[in-house]
DNA sequence: TGACAACTCCTACCTGAGTAGTAGACACTC
DNA sequence: GAGTGTCTACTACTCAGGTAGGAGTTGTCA
């Protein structure tokens, strides 16, 4: 079932780290995050147990150094922020929202090969589909 | 200047209604919004007074009517706030969001010839900008 | 063995989004 | 002209995200 699961901000930015390194205790996550984010230790130790009680993370008691995971997986997440996005922006009219994509940054050369080997491996999986 | 504009939920949804009527009063919004988001009047009403104070829309008093117009463009909104998602979901990896929007639904046939359609008119356009 | 650093846990506070009630101003109608 | 409905303006409250301080614990090391 395709849950929504709309990560904000920071809570995104802790995932990443998670995802990153499989597992981090909470100096782990700061020092990743630290030229970006100057935050308190403590910030980051609230935002994960805020984190785990919403069921994003879970911890393990390592002494007395807590060792995070995820729960979510990180595909999961994408593809729900993304397609929730194109939901709200363009009514799911994916095709609008590449519009968009294109148009917002200058694409390379290199971009544009690699999405029409996307397009025609998309092709094909529609092909033997039927 | 690329601001980053983000919209909230229901502030996105209040400013498509009055980006598809060009202008709207509160109750035009509410009706809109209706069926889906079954909201009491007064909502829309301080929703809009905030976003007012947030720059995102202008009214005029027409007798004891305000009429709401939007000061955000559409395309802005969307561009900023589609860039920004790549951003924070694939550090600007526009081909990884594309692979996730690809693979969030069923793409149809029909849409796969648009992407297709779009990229040779963005290939000709990196060509011609040389 | 006492100071210090590293941790967790609890508490608190601010802000913005979302939601709605109440009061008061009009306008219409019977 | 009293009742009813519509509208704005103001106020208030809840919840989540973000941020951090302080208390208390414990391992380390000079």
């Amino acid at each position: 079932m395709a849950e929504k699961t709309r990560l904000a901000e920071l809570q995104l930015a802790i995932m990443q780290v998670l995802w990153e390194h499989g597992e981090a205790t909470v100096a782990a996550v700061r020092d990743e995050l630290q030229p970006e984010r100057p935050l308190a230790y403590t910030t980051i130790g609230t935002m994960l147990a805020k984190m785990e009680t919403a069921g994003y993370v879970t911890h393990t008691s390592e002494g007395r150094v807590n060792i995070y995971r995820p729960l979510l997986q990180r595909d999961d997440v994408s593809r729900s922020m993304v397609t929730d996005l194109a939901d709200r922006l363009f009514q799911g009219d994916i095709t609008e929202m590449m519009c968009q994509l294109l148009d917002g940054q200058s694409v390379t050369r290199d971009e544009l090969a690699a999405l029409k080997r996307l397009i025609r491996s998309k092709e094909k999986e529609l092909r033997d589909a039927e």
